[in-house]
RNA sequence: CGGGGUGUAGCGUAGCCCGGUAUCGCGCCACAUUUGGGAUGUGGAGGUCGUAGGUUCGAAUCCUGCCACCCCGACCA
């Protein structure tokens, strides 16, 4: 491992992915836009599904598994599906390889050609929804309320690690429901289940918002969304919650008896998160010296490097540092003990700090002698020596909560610095060419203003807040009425 | 998918213009001395120069196709 990554306001993006290879969280396979989670990285994404995961079973919700294919026939039943996807479907059209005759490798053997062309799942509405078809006869069947954890391709023109990748790990809800208002509420629970967990678990604050027509998820009546805020400026969709209305239902007729006994169709909602999150996570906190990681998600909570000079004084600081290891581990703390004897202190300091771990501990001989502790914290780089008459795990887990805290508070602070009101245009373009961030502003809800914005500047209409507040005002661009101000922003 | 750039050992690179089988640093292995912020010395291992062709007596070097990565556009979780 070379020393140190680049740095974030010299160059961002190699600042980013530098930090996704170096802190070995995940590198590019020989497929394009394909990477390998390499296990650090992983152990970060089970964490975000372990809670995820208790979440959705809390409201209700229950795992189930999906094919990976999908006959081509079910992308063209719902138009605006399609229409949202047809451009980065891989297709499979094979089902068998042979021996090249002239030795040169192997072919895909012609006679092998599939009837009818296979498409790995963008998304898996349509498999989903020509099976619920099956599950759902009356109202007594509903709510249907499952999640599933998948994989899924999309043919991107151009990925970044964890950001855009051509195959990523994701959740996908797929709700059925009696009611409209039934659906709309389920979308909007989960709209606020990704909230929470973003704000409680990845320390990342986000806006709740509503996505104009234009930026709708395809086959959606309304997409619900959290926008974050990432460190060079640009917002970042870290989550969608849809709701379908009854486009699939009609699209794969799927119809249910009512109390009345009259049939109707079923109210859907999908809803999901990707490893896109790891993105986020990283961008949202990460410094120069590598990652910051929020306590509740970080694999590795405390690291205690014990220090010693030779090996006769490693058996008492050894003795120490493992009581101290069994402690934290009694308090369901995940600790690391680094007893390497093949590498100095000071590398492993830069190691754990360029992985993010929140808390370390140094143990040496002088602070066997003062019966004492060195507690680093990775969040503001900053060291204490703590007495070891004190309460040590107390020490510890409160620590590992004001880091937590403290790095929602640091992006709180910084979205705030960041998010800025703006009533004309000219102020618009020069604030984004200036700082970015999200900017605040009226618009008069046509599309065709919304595309102008976007072809003259890049930046897109992240969402119309949930909480947006009543306001009079004039559109910035066309100076027609408007009601409440958007949240505008170059985007990931 | 269009424009630009890059690809040499695990990582970062020199060599390429002006063809003669490869430089340096980090890392790796062994031994010794080390250990409170990325250790030092000595010795050693590791490369079909992204890949497939072509030109040539000879290709990392010149030409062509392909693959991947980075940047800019169009597309997007």
């Amino acid at each position: 491992m070379s020393k140190g990554i680049p740095k974030r306001n010299e160059d961002y993006s190699l600042w980013y992915n530098e930090l996704v290879k170096k802190a070995d969280l995940a590198e590019n396979s020989p497929v394009r836009g394909c990477m390998v989670i390499k296990p650090y990285g992983y152990s970060i994404w089970e964490k975000m599904q372990a809670a995820l995961d208790k979440m959705f079973k809390d409201t209700g919700h229950t795992n189930a598994y999906f094919p990976l294919f999908i006959p081509k026939s079910f992308l063209s039943k719902e138009a605006a599906h399609v229409e949202g996807f047809a451009k980065e479907c891989a297709v499979v059209t094979h089902y068998r390889l042979k021996n090249a005759e002239d030795g040169s490798g192997v072919i895909v053997d012609p006679e092998a050609k599939l009837e009818e062309e296979l498409i790995v799942r963008p998304t898996s509405e349509t498999v989903i929804w020509s099976t619920y078809k099956n599950w759902i006869q009356s109202y007594r069947d509903l709510p249907l309320l499952v999640n599933q954890w998948a994989n899924v391709v999309r043919w991107e023109m151009r990925t970044r690690l964890f950001l855009r990748t051509t195959e990523f790990l994701w959740q996908e809800g797929h709700t059925a429901h009696a009611t409209r208002q039934e659906a709309i509420q389920e979308t909007e629970q989960m709209l606020d289940v990704y909230a929470q967990f973003a704000e409680e678990f990845m320390a990342m604050p986000v806006v709740k918002g509503i996505k104009t027509p234009s930026e709708r998820f395809a086959g959606a009546e309304e997409t619900y969304c959290i926008e974050a805020l990432m460190q060079d400026g640009k917002a970042l969709q870290a989550g969608t919650s849809h709701f379908l209305g009854q486009n699939f239902a009609k699209a794969f007729d799927v119809t249910f008896a009512n109390k009345e006994g009259k049939l109707d169709h079923v109210w859907g909602t999908s809803w999901g998160v990707s490893t896109r999150l790891m993105g986020a996570l990283i961008m949202a906190h990460s410094d120069d010296e590598g990652l910051v990681l929020p306590p509740k998600l970080a694999p590795i909570q405390v690291v205690i490097v014990p220090i010693y000079k030779g090996e006769d004084s490693y058996a008492p600081i050894d003795e120490k540092a493992q009581e101290i290891r069994k402690a934290l581990l009694a308090k369901g703390i995940s600790v690391k003990y680094d007893n390497r004897d093949t590498h100095k202190p000071g590398f492993k300091f830069a190691e754990y700090e360029l992985k993010g771990v929140p808390v370390r501990l140094a143990l040496g001989l002088n602070d066997l002698a003062n019966n004492t502790i060195e507690i680093a914290r990775r969040d503001t780089k900053t060291k204490e020596v703590f007495a070891l008459d004190g309460n040590i795990t107390g020490k510890v887990e409160e620590l590992l909560a004001d880091i937590q805290h403290n790095i929602y508070q640091r992006a709180l602070g910084f979205r705030a610095e960041n998010t800025t009101k703006v009533d004309t245009y000219e102020e618009f373009k020069q604030l984004l060419d200036s700082k970015g961030g999200f900017i605040a502003a009226h618009w008069d809800e046509t599309a065709e203003t919304e595309a102008k914005i976007k072809e003259e500047t890049k930046a897109t209409i992240r969402c119309i807040p949930l909480d947006a507040e009543a306001e009079e005002g004039r559109c910035m661009v066309t100076g027609k009425p408007s009601k409440r101000r958007v949240l505008f922003a170059r985007a990931y």
